[in-house]
DNA sequence: TTTGACTGAATGTCAGACAACCTGATCCAT
DNA sequence: ATGGATCAGGTTGTCTGACATTCAGTCAAA
């Protein structure tokens, strides 16, 4: 029993090891450099071939080390050029949101709801930060779709740009990030739904549609980020829902 | 001049195209694979031998793109066994707090925005759809919290709980994994700053940041959706002013 | 039942080669 | 002299074959 008792406990003192790749510890060096000033955004590494003699190791592993800090967006490699540390490292923190996103089962209304969320917030605060050259923007998408009423793939491009340019406006770039990549995988399947139904149905759900984003812009004019907010929520619930009947009238997986 | 706008026009409308390589190719149909379910966590993906025969590409290639995956934790490869989905998604904090230091102040603003935003909005998204089991796991944390009021780091470990089971309460997966990622991150610099004070303010600072959490609480019992995100705002907010308050008083790289 | 050796398979690493591409210099025709 | 075509060298992207290291499973011996 006092046998047992002690290496019982022996046994809970040992931890599993775990022995580091030779990539992994070359990423640590780089990015030891990199935080502590000696590699600087927009410096040039050296070739990987040359990397491969200071280092030690195979060119594979060289190129495993800079993989993965260029998936990270810390690292930028450019064919026939070279690689170079990447002009703000904070893509990193986007990046890796990206992942999140890509990760996991996208249901078609979670995404609708996410992107409710994300829209009507970041209308909200672009109304507050918005500069007069993003509004000029907002407005130029704007004047884009309604010329564009009777074309619908031009008509929803102008759109997109309509909702990228007020998340922009935010000045928040994870924001404007997050909202591109919903807005993205919604895109494909807004244009299939769309080009489905009559012509007429679309005219005038793009008309109600313009409508509903020039109040919006108008809140943003106006400074009014609680405004804004009530009318970007309007705007995308009248659109889900329009879409979602579009959905359950041709449905698909 | 009129030549000209139409030129403008043409440059405006023409996009950096860049050249997709085969590994970035073959990260795209991975990750489509699990996010379509296909491949679940757990699952053990085919020998690198063999996906080179399913992709026709090269063991190089494939090994890229499999570096790129495990990288963000999304794989896991072990030697000798093979290459498996990680169960465990939340990997990517592990890699966080190892690069996490490559981030700059401006990036932790937008990421406390980004955060705020999506708190305030799964609290109300939560207060009408918590299951019960929800409420009890929330009101779990909270009482784990108060039990913990002198032990940083456990009463941490309750904070996180609290706010992702309300995340869960939402049903909506990327929701969740958005908080996930960002309450992650910040996790990280939370746990820095709040060992740094006199363990005097930190207790003051915890039983406050107790009493707004249990508004919380009461708000999403009420089924009070803008009662639940307007207490929620306000212990974000309060919480971020406190917090950047140690950054600032702190000032690191 | 436990231990040890063996086998087959998988990942990690290396080396050499070629393709695609970019930069910069050179040369030629105007 | 200027502008354009061409060439050489270097760099990343990819392929191939090889060897080392590690693991799971099997099976026989103690």
């Amino acid at each position: 029993m006092q046998a047992q008792k002690t290496r019982k406990l022996a046994v809970d003192a040992m931890r599993p090891v775990h022995r580091n790749s030779l990539s992994d510890e070359i990423v640590d060096q780089i990015t030891g450099l990199i935080s502590r000033g000696l590699l600087k955004p927009g410096d040039r590494l050296p070739s990987e071939k040359d990397l491969c003699l200071r280092f030690g190791v195979g060119r594979t592993t060289i190129r495993e080390a800079l993989r993965s800090l260029a998936v990270m967006g810390i690292l930028d490699g450019r064919v026939g050029e070279g690689t170079f540390v990447s002009v703000d490292s904070r893509k990193y923190l986007e990046k890796a949101l990206q992942w999140g996103l890509l990760i996991d089962r996208k249901s078609v209304n979670d995404l609708i709801e996410t992107r409710l969320m994300l829209e009507s917030q970041t209308a909200c605060a672009a109304a507050s930060r918005a500069t007069d050259a993003d509004l000029d923007e907002i407005a130029d998408a704007l004047a884009g779709m309604e010329r564009s009423l009777d074309r619908p793939e031009e008509y929803l491009e102008h759109d997109l740009r309509f909702h990228l340019a007020i998340a922009r406006a935010t000045q928040n770039p994870i924001l404007f990030n997050l909202l591109t990549m919903t807005r993205g995988y919604l895109q494909t399947w807004i244009g299939e739904s769309l080009a489905k139904p009559s012509p007429r149905k679309m005219r005038v759900r793009a008309e109600s549609s313009v409508w509903e984003h020039e109040k919006v812009l108008q809140a943003l004019r106006k400074r009014k980020p609680d405004e804004a907010r009530q009318a970007m929520t309007e705007h995308i619930l009248s659109s889900s829902l329009d879409f979602q009947a579009q959905v359950e009238a041709n449905p698909r997986a």
